[in-house]
DNA sequence: ATGCATGAGGA
DNA sequence: CCTCATGCATA
């Protein structure tokens, strides 16, 4: 297949990047342009014209819930791969890690595990991984050169080009600042800070004609550290925790100066995404069903074992499902802008005591 | 943009 | 088993 030899794909990366950059495409008549990459491996596709309109695994026609996302890897050096991480194929770019980010030994993940492109780095265990790519939304290849070289996408025709705005930021922007920014602010930062920041960063971002995807793919050719999409987008609709909040804002932050002094520079360099594994197909629950495990979830947060076996039991759903479902669900309750709609007290356990008696002994059904 | 999922780390 | 960070796949 056409891995990265030319790239067949800038047509496509425009229009993908519109409807990643505005916050309204979800019944894109675009449809998946973002999984092209990997739907061609899944499934063997030479490029031939455009893999459009090309389900992958659809929920209603296959009958196995496993997907196999697994992939040779790219042809160039893949056989570097240290015994135990699997992860790391496709050695070719990347190449250059920040200096402050610390090597860890990483933990292997199972030969025969589940296991996906795991980069659990930033987190508090931290680690320095080999840095997946992702091309999601727009392959727009980079959005940022090593040496801090930015390259807007060539095309870049959108950025609020069909509709502006929506449910967002009403556009009342004050920056009561008080920012002596010599260096990068590291002090823990308000929630209003943070909304401010994450207000502001989205409209630079997309003011230079970036995509989520973009700038998730820069931070990890910047700073050693790839993010998807989905945490770029997470973090500008404040939809992590507190704690998540402040630990991605140095580094979006970082990416903003850089993406601001940057004089775009011509070039750029290929990469090719490499999945591999095997994932659950994702389960998709009847709204009924959600009904009715919302309504258990107010009432009871955290069920025990056995009530969710029996409550999956009675929903005709998968135990693990279902406990999945509530962890999300109790994850949901702890983003800043938790699903209420309101943006009522965060308890930050930033300084949080350690105990939180939470003896939830619900027992109904 | 978001729903379901994975996995590390912690008890 | 849980929490937490994170993302593939999808609507």
């Amino acid at each position: 297949m056409a891995t990265a030899a030319s790239n067949p794909y800038s047509i496509i990366s425009s229009s993908s990047m519109v409807h990643a950059d505005s916050a309204v495409m979800q019944g894109s008549p675009f449809r998946n342009h973002q999984k092209l990459l990997q739907s061609e491996y899944l499934q063997g596709v030479p490029s031939n014209g455009h893999p459009l309109g090309h389900q992958w695994v659809t929920s209603l026609s296959e009958g196995s819930q496993w997907s196999a996302a697994s992939l040779a890897a790219s042809p160039l050096e893949q056989q570097d791969v240290k015994p135990g991480r699997e992860d790391l194929q496709l050695g070719a770019i990347i190449h250059h890690r920040s200096p402050h980010v610390a090597h860890h030994s990483p933990h292997a993940s199972h030969p025969g595990a589940w296991g996906a492109a795991v980069s659990h780095n930033t987190s508090a265990s931290g680690g320095a991984q080999p840095v997946n790519i992702y091309t999601q939304a727009g392959f727009t290849v980079n959005g940022m050169l090593e040496h801090g070289a930015m390259t807007p996408p060539a095309n870049s025709a959108q950025s609020g080009g069909l509709h502006a705005g929506l449910r967002d930021t009403p556009e009342h922007h004050h920056h009561h600042h008080h920012h002596c920014h010599d260096h990068s602010d590291e002090e823990t930062p308000t929630s209003d800070e943070l909304e401010q920041f994450a207000k502001q960063f989205k409209q630079r971002r997309i003011k230079l004609g970036f995509t989520q995807a973009d700038v998730g793919l820069a931070l990890g050719t910047l700073y050693g550290n790839v993010f998807s999409q989905t945490t770029i987008c997470r973090f500008e609709a404040l939809q992590l925790s507190f704690k998540n909040m402040c630990k991605l804002k140095p580094l979006l932050n970082k990416w903003l100066e850089e993406a601001d002094s940057s004089t775009g520079s011509p070039s750029s360099i290929d990469k090719i995404a490499a999945q591999g594994r095997k994932r659950k197909k994702r389960t998709s629950i009847e709204v009924s069903v959600k009904g009715v495990l919302e309504t258990h979830f107010l009432k009871c947060p955290k069920p025990a074992a056995q009530e969710i076996s029996s409550l999956a039991d009675s929903l005709q759903l998968e135990k693990e499902v279902v406990r999945v479902w509530f962890c999300n669900r109790r994850q949901k309750e702890k983003r800043m802008t938790p699903p209420g709609g309101d943006q009522p007290p965060q308890p930050h356990e930033l300084f949080a005591h350690g105990a939180s008696a939470d003896a939830s002994a619900c027992h109904d059904l």
